[in-house]
DNA sequence: ATTATTATTGAGAATCTATTGCAATAATAA
DNA sequence: TTATTATTGCAATAGATTCTCAATAATAAT
């Protein structure tokens, strides 16, 4: 079952309405794998003329996120971005300070601290949050000087 | 060279000016180790009939951050929330999403995670900012009932 | 197919918080 | 004391998110 199959599910179990409008929004959500935020969605969806209302968009994302679809990642610009969740494992981000390039890695090392700590606090950890920062090799070379490429985001980081 | 006297260096060698509101407030931010918000300080020196503006604790932040007093922590409650650097180690963050507590650890396998991520991307990595999430021992016990009792954080989490 | 019910939409208003403009004030230097 | 100008507090602004509400449209019932 694919994304919008889980969605459509969701919201006919839910007692809601499949609209046009809620599949548009999926289907550009989905339609890369990249992490994205409202204004950003909006504006593609208005430059592909399928123009969608942003109350709309701010209507759908919780029932992406309760039908288990996206989820929340907190990037620190002032304004909440989504990844996607079905499919893609738990992973952590690098983000450069030089360009604001997010990069994803996977790391199992961090389960070992969380159970070091569960162990020695007696606390249930039930996940985690790491961020890495520093420089991409692209901002290495140009020293300082500001690149606008991202590679996992198509959110511009200003 | 305690904190205040490293803000007062600070200010004059930037060529600004020392002034009793921001004598106040770095006065109320590092009479204790807890983290803050700009909301909570601000209502905690209303209280105290000292009362500054928020424009002026605004202000004052990026003074405390550049001159190495201060940092900047989560966001993710929609606000910033900051946090003692001078004297302080690097630590990561356990928040127990039963009250809201917030405690602090030490980790140097985290260190390992960077370096070879470091390695294998050719990136130069700065930093990094862990958080572990789950339950802490308390509520655990009350098995989601909620507790207002808060260790490291006078912040109010909601 | 028609009708009834009611969830959804879009536009804009409201809200909430962080930031900024500005005139008055006050810290520092001359 | 006076001049200079950084700082303050208030109010205005900006940006993100939520809410209001009348019009619309999806679904179920007939
Ligand atoms: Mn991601
Ligand atoms: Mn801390
Ligand atoms: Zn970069
Ligand atoms: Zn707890």
């Amino acid at each position: 079952m694919n994304e919008i199959e889980v969605f459509r599910k969701y919201v006919k179990e839910s007692g809601l309405r499949n609209t046009p409008e809620r599949e548009v929004i999926i289907e550009e959500i989905f339609l890369t794998h990249d992490h994205f935020d409202v204004d950003t969605l909006y504006l593609c969806l208005k430059n592909k003329k399928c123009s969608i209302s942003k109350a709309s968009i701010y209507r759908t994302i919780p029932l992406l996120i309760e039908s288990g679809l996206i989820k929340e990642v907190f990037f620190e610009d002032g304004h909440m971005h989504y990844e996607h969740v079905l499919g893609h494992e738990h992973h952590c981000h690098f983000r450069c300070l030089g360009c604001g390039k997010i990069i994803e890695f996977k790391q199992d090392e961090v389960l070992d601290i969380e159970k070091k700590f569960s162990r020695s606090h007696g606390f249930e950890v039930t996940g985690h949050k790491l961020e890495l920062f520093g420089y991409c090799r692209e901002c290495l070379k140009k020293e300082g000087k500001d690149c606008k490429v991202s590679i996992v985001d198509r959110v511009n980081p200003n």
